[in-house]
DNA sequence: AGGGATTTTGAATCAGATTCAAAATTCGGA
DNA sequence: TCCGAATTTTGAATCTGATTCAAAATCCCT
């Protein structure tokens, strides 16, 4: 039946409307400033239509949070394909998160609040194991390079699956926005650049792992150059000079 | 004037009294469930007399994770004066931070939800600023036993100054935290026992940062002896077996 | 075109945070 | 001890913004 089908795609399309009116709204007004009527207004719908789509605004949230991941995750996708050793490609996946942070920290702000029990509870469970399943091929693309590394004797499991190795560098990537975003837990004057931090102890991090070549973590030339390649040529993104510091 | 101070005196005693209602609200109905009127009632004061200690509930939410941090100060403190190697006692910050978790995980969540930039930001300045400061003393712990470390051979800094090593393992430690209790993130099959996942990855970690003496992080049963000792001896906690499972 | 089914609307409702004028209490002095 | 000013407490009223739902509009089929 095709009007059915047209029904759904127009749906589906509507709902792209309300997810970019949000986002959109997050960006200009920030997180605090979100309101359903906004939202709705800004598509010249009512908000009981926007009901219709989302049982409530955490519903909504916890989308937007799911909606977002798309990007990281074809980030993630390209960098598992690049062509460059396995633990370069490890690194290069805290270089995307990083990249893809500083480009739309509102959003990045919006998956941590999304994530708090407060807001995740009260979203419907259909809609959180829609979000869930979403940030599954970050994994899978972390636990491929994983795999590959240990199929070319790159690293050695030592007694732990894929999933519970990549675990480790991805705790500290999140840490790391966890503690740089709320500006203050570490005080500025401590690390002007986070981010240029968490390379090096990422890579200090595989080295404990044994993640061969084990490399000198204090190399920073080398560390910028990494950041850098992915940045531009498996990201193609521009480089912002901003990334080595918080500004 | 001592007619003044006691009138300190009481309104210090109140705050407590409504920060210790707040806290048992969220530990038996949730934070989702957490309500003003609540917290006053509980109190037998009216709601006005709470507002006249937190302009808002996000002033009251920040001023709990503030106070909540004590327990955790003290801990951390223990563990800085613990009569052991360096590295152990870095390794056992990270015990002492899970242990907590485990006994109060609703103020473990409660800490995640005001550091959300939606509450923090509608906080009033003077109670971010306090917050803040009742976080330094686990900072100025990690930091010690980072010095010390560097003061008898323990560890090189090599170009980082101790707030940026502290980091590592803090990032480590806080992204862990993130991700177990979104129980899923990490899908629940991957890792049953994220805590001495947690541990062993620390131990690799500070094996990459160079922390003599480097240790053998696939040893569970030192790791585990660790963390019975910190739980036990150190911080006169009882053991709970949970603590290497997720139950 | 007609009329039942579906969708949209937005004013009304509801929840809960926040305010503030009135009531109660405290305090210092007579 | 009593009085009136000053301070504190109270909780009903207000306000904000999420959520609902009956009516209006639209769609779809015959």
């Amino acid at each position: 039946m095709s009007t059915k089908d047209r029904r759904q795609r127009e749906m589906a399309h509507r709902e792209h409307l309300f997810l970019k009116a949000a986002r959109e709204v997050i960006q200009q007004q920030g997180l605090l400033n979100l309101q359903m009527s906004k939202v709705a207004e800004r598509c010249d719908y009512a908000v009981g239509t926007l009901y219709q789509h989302f049982q409530s605004k955490e519903d909504l949230l916890v989308a937007l949070a799911g909606d977002e991941i798309q990007e990281r995750v074809q980030a993630f996708q390209r960098v598992r394909a690049w062509k460059a050793p396995t633990r370069d490609r490890m690194l290069g996946f805290a270089v995307a998160d990083m990249v893809l942070a500083q480009r739309f920290p509102e959003l990045f702000r919006l998956q941590q609040f999304a994530f708090t029990e407060v807001i995740w509870d009260a979203a419907p469970l259909s809609r959180r194991q829609a979000s869930m399943a979403a940030y599954a091929p970050l994994r899978e693309s972390c636990e491929a390079v994983v795999d590959e590394a240990e199929a070319c004797g790159d690293l050695d499991l030592r007694g732990l699956n894929k999933s519970q190795v990549c675990l480790a560098p991805w705790s500290l990537v999140v840490g790391m926005h966890a503690i740089v975003h709320n500006e203050g837990v570490a005080d500025r004057s401590t690390s002007q650049e986070p981010y240029r931090l968490l390379l090096r102890h990422c890579s200090a991090l595989l080295n404990g792992l044994g993640w061969r070549p084990l490399c000198d973590e204090t190399d920073h030339a080398a560390l910028d150059r990494l950041a850098l390649t992915v940045c531009e040529e498996v990201l193609h993104e521009k480089w912002l000079p901003c990334l080595a510091c918080r500004c």
